[in-house]
Order: structure tokens, then sequence, then C-alpha cells
DNA sequence: ACCTGAACACCGTTCAAGT
DNA sequence: ACCTGAACACCGTTCAAGT
């Protein structure tokens, strides 16, 4: 939300011309990190460019939050807080399907933060245990016990966070044409002799399947395959149950 | 993916035996790369400390390779090649259950990669179209067809991908002990009144369950976890076979 | 407590210039 | 073709010093 209003000087951020709107503070960072992500990418979001928008030298948000990982956690924080749905939920199926779409709504607001939340948000100090109760206590209803129960956590956490994080995560940015030129190359090169399912199901597959795709979640949703994977793995819970 | 066909010197067999053990190539680059993000993390690895291990300038290597990023693509390609099992197998759940193994153990082998492995395998354009052939063949034979074989072909990938990237995903490391002090104290403030579900199940969720760990798959490995994941997955696709 | 300001040891990448 | 070498525009972080 915060909009670039450092005003370009040779001399660096000394005009601080909007303190009344936004003194500083450790929200302030967080939110301006995470819009600035959101703007311009993971890869080119500094310390450095951060203070300058915000018009303060970059030692004086390393106050506030010491490092650049430090920061970054904090955004992981606030993407991903408020998970658990607020709705009514009338079966452990439903909590699941909710929580999972809930997920997945997070992610596709903030796309570049899928890769890392992908492997941070599962190590996060500061994740919600709310959250973790209640997929624990949805399961535990379900009917899981004991390390049936661990495991089905487990599972369904990984679901969760593994289907949308790497729907959006990224694709190639630097020379999109040149690369999405080359797979779709390759792709013609696929015949009925050298790749049968594949070319016989070429004109499905194309842009919306991984690994033969050249948009990313943000361009080329993939919404249908996405409840498909959610009943997949509610029904195999389900499957899991039934085993004992 | 692809697989690579061993590179040999066109020049004869000059061996250059001495100080660089090897005469620079593409080859050489990425197999050093990959040995110092397996030593030394993916955050410390960077192009200059690449150069100086290999005797070489800077510029030396990205003669071979243009960036870091086509570096790192290539590093990705290397861990993630030859992913199709060798071994025969009877059913396309037995494939599945080798497939998502030998995944896993790519992974393993390189955790420092399954941040950048869990958003970019499936972007990549190298990756072997062989093993998407074996994929959808293998659903096919399941009895998959058109918008189905697309969905069910998404979620084999994805769940592939998703448990152990996310198993072996980066935990903080500057301050590991004061982490998992942190982690630790939060957990003690677990009481059946605030987190029932979870303070019942404490013992044996603690370190072996996402989110509540303080150690990744590298030292606390979720096997147990991992083989219910791939039953439930296989289970939950059995179930959506049988839906029509 | 909160921020400025300079400094340090790094980066990736570009552009010669050599051979 | 392959590599040296210098230079540029950045980094994150540390350490004063101000207020």
């Amino acid at each position: 939300m915060a909009k670039k209003t450092a005003v370009k000087s040779p001399k660096g951020p000394m005009t601080r011309s909007k303190r009344s709107a936004s003194t500083l503070s450790k929200e302030v960072i967080v939110a301006a990190a995470l819009d600035m992500i959101d703007h311009e990418g993971l890869e080119s979001f500094s310390i450095r460019r951060l203070a300058k928008t915000l018009g303060v030298f970059p030692t004086a948000v390393t106050w506030y939050l010491a490092s650049r990982r430090e920061i970054l956690a904090e955004v992981v924080e606030l993407v991903t807080s408020d998970l658990s749905p607020a709705r009514f939920y009338e079966s452990w199926q439903e909590y699941l399907r909710l929580v999972f779409r809930k997920f997945r709504s997070a992610i596709r607001l903030h796309p570049h933060m899928a890769q890392l939340i992908g492997t941070h948000l599962i190590a996060n100090p500061t994740v919600d245990l709310e959250f973790v109760e209640r997929m624990l206590s949805a399961l535990s209803y379900a009917g899981f016990r004991g390390d049936k129960l661990v495991a089905a956590y487990n599972t369904a956490i990984v679901s969760m966070v593994g289907f949308a994080t790497q729907e959006f995560g990224p694709i190639p940015v630097e020379e999109t044409d040149k690369w999405r030129d080359d797979i779709r190359g390759r792709l013609k090169s696929v015949t009925p002799q050298s790749f049968p399912t594949l070319a016989q199901h070429m004109s499905l597959l194309q842009n919306k399947a991984f690994i033969v795709r050249w948009q990313n979640g943000t361009e080329a949703p993939l919404d249908a395959s996405f409840e498909f994977f959610i009943e997949t793995v509610i029904g195999g819970l389900e499957a899991m149950l039934a085993l004992r």
C-alpha cells in the first residue's frame, strides 16, 4: 500500500516529507517490505532499498529488525497469519477444504512469497499454535490416534503448503520470451513415437501442468487440479482411516 | 532430470593432474557449485567464492554460465536428474512409491537445495520429458483420462516434490540454540486448557511434526509420516478413480 | 530510545584486454 | 575460444556518534 514516496536526492534519504503518516515501527517496516516484495519480487528486495522508500537510513531499519532474515521471517508471519477458517464447519473434511483454500488464497495474494513460505513456514517459530491445535483437533475428530495422528497432521500440512507454493512459485523472469519459446520448442519435438502419452494429451497439458507450463499460478491458475488435489488428500485420509 | 551424458574432452587424454584437478568446464563448475552448497549452504554460495575454489577469476566462471541463476538452474538439474525408477514395477501404485522415495532420497543427499527445488523444479525448462511421459503413462494406465489425467498428474508431482522439500527445508541456523529454546519455551506454555489436543499428543509431536519441530529432515527424518503420506496419495487417487 | 553517518567486506555483472 | 583484470553499482552488517 505504501507507494514510493522517496525523494530522489543525490545525498540520500534526508527528507522525511510525511513523517506524520508513518513514524517508523516494526509494523510499518514489515508492511513496506511485503509491499516491495509484492511489486518487485523477492530478489530485488533489499534493506537499503526498503530504507530509501521509508525515507530513513538503512541502519534505522536494522534497529527494529536486526537482519534481512529477521525482516523476511516477519513478512512470512504476516502473510500466513489468520489461516484458520472463521466460518462454521460441520465436518473434518469440510475443515480441510476451507483451510487449504484459505492458504492458497493467501499465497495467491503474495505469489513472490511462495518460495520462502514453501520451506520456511514449516520452521517458523512464530506460527500460531492455535492453527496447529485446530488442525490436530479436526484430524483427531476424524478418528486418527497416536502416531497416525502425527502422520495425518504432517500429511495435511505438507499438502496444504505444497500445492499453493508450487503453483505460484516463480518462473524464470529475465528473458521470459526466450524461455517460453524454449519450452514450447521442446514441446513441439514431442511426437507420438517419442512420448506417446504426453503427445496424446498435449493440448490438455500445456501450460496447465507442472513442468510443461510457462506461466505460474498468477497467470495460469490450476483451479481444477487444486480441487482435485484436495479431494485426493481427503479421500486418501478416509482410506487410511478405514484400514483399522 | 535430463540425462547427463558423460562429457569427454575433445582434445584427447591430456590429464591436468596438478593444482587445478580439472580443466574448467560447465560440468566442473556445476559440480563444484553443488559441492559448495552441500557443505556451506545456499546462502553462502557465491560466484566469487566458487571461482576462488576453482582457482580462476570470477569472470572465467561466467564465461560458461552467464549468471548466478544459470548456475543454480544447472545445479537443480543435476540434483533432480535420473528420477525415474530403474527397477521393474508391476503397478502404477508401486511406480508412485518408487518415484516418491527416489525423489526424497535425492533431496536428502542435498538438503540445502530443497528450497530451490521446491519451487524451481516445477518451472525448469531442462526437465526431462521422459520423466513426464512415464508419470503420465502410469496414471493413464491407472485409468485417468482427459482432464482427470491432468489433475492426477499435477497432484502426483506436487506431492512428490512437496513433502521432501518441506521435510528437508532449512531451519534457522544462525542462532540455533536460541531459536530451539524459543520454540521449546512456547511448547512448554501449551496446557490442556489452552491447546488440549496439542497438549495431549505433545510427546509424540515435538520435533516430529511440521511447525512444532526444531530440526529438519537431515537430523530428524519423518520416515513414518512420509510412508503414510505416500499411501494417502495413492489411496486418494484410487478413491478418485472409483468416482466414475 | 532512536536515528545518522561512515566504513568494511563482500556481492553479481559489464567491459575491456590479453592469449 | 578462453581467461585475466579492473571497474561499477550495489549489498548486509558493524561500529561509532549524535539526539
